[in-house]
DNA sequence: CTATCATATCGACAATGATCGATATGACAA
DNA sequence: TTGTCATATCGATCATTGTCGATATGATAG
């Protein structure tokens, strides 16, 4: 229901129907998640520099413990935003452009924030 | 510290210097923190859709309370991405699409994402 | 003034999550 | 095989937060 509406609507501009489906919602809200950790965001910060970064390269730089840092680049990657490679006893990490360009693209107003939204994240 | 080098590089690529300041990156989590909610998410996105929406027309499509609407309506006008207007006993609230498209550069690498990044929030 | 309505704030509770140490997994070297 | 090293996972702790009911604030009507 977009008003209650028992009383004559002398108050509020009615709401333009379109809103964010539940689940649309719930995937978006899982990747801002992701970003809204100052850890999560230096590291990607320094993958997005660096192009393709070790985990062990991670430690040193975030001032966090080896399993700390696990934690995080599994956020990441799960929310799509970076992806892993082994190579050896090493992961190396790598940010994903498209996924980036995804979510900056719901953002900005004037890319059209209702019509580009994708059904599946 | 970019590596412990006790030993040879033998295994990571150098991290090409470039990281989000810690203030940089505590500003720019908690906007994204503030976009971590499939409420507000969808909040925002009726907001977008309405141009300006009174508080009184958020309770029934979130299907929260009012004092759970305030909060949130509070935490994403902190957070920059809306600002309300008082007329009468109504609270209106607009999106404010500089922010929006401020943050969505933030995140698209094609615009560069080390070099687009504002000092100032 | 009083009454009513929309919103803001407060206090409490439950759920989530960031961090750590300890341990497990898995790959390489000898 | 055994040993070492990089990473992943587990368990626990502590802080944060989404939600609610109750209450306070503030504006309008009578």
């Amino acid at each position: 229901m977009l008003s209650d509406s028992s009383d004559p609507l002398d108050c509020c501009a009615p709401v333009t129907v379109g809103v964010f489906e539940e689940a649309t919602a719930q995937d978006l809200a899982s990747v801002f998640a992701a970003l809204s950790d100052p850890v999560r965001l230096r590291l990607l910060s320094i993958v997005a520099f660096g192009g393709e970064v070790c985990s062990c390269n991670l430690e040193g730089p975030l001032n966090k413990r080896q399993s700390t840092i696990s934690h995080h680049t599994s956020v990441l990657s799960n929310a799509g935003l970076i992806t892993g490679t082994r190579r050896g006893r090493w992961m190396y990490w790598r940010v994903v452009p498209e996924r980036l360009a995804l979510i900056a693209r719901v953002l900005d107003p004037a890319l059209g924030l209702p019509a580009e939204i994708p059904q599946t994240l």
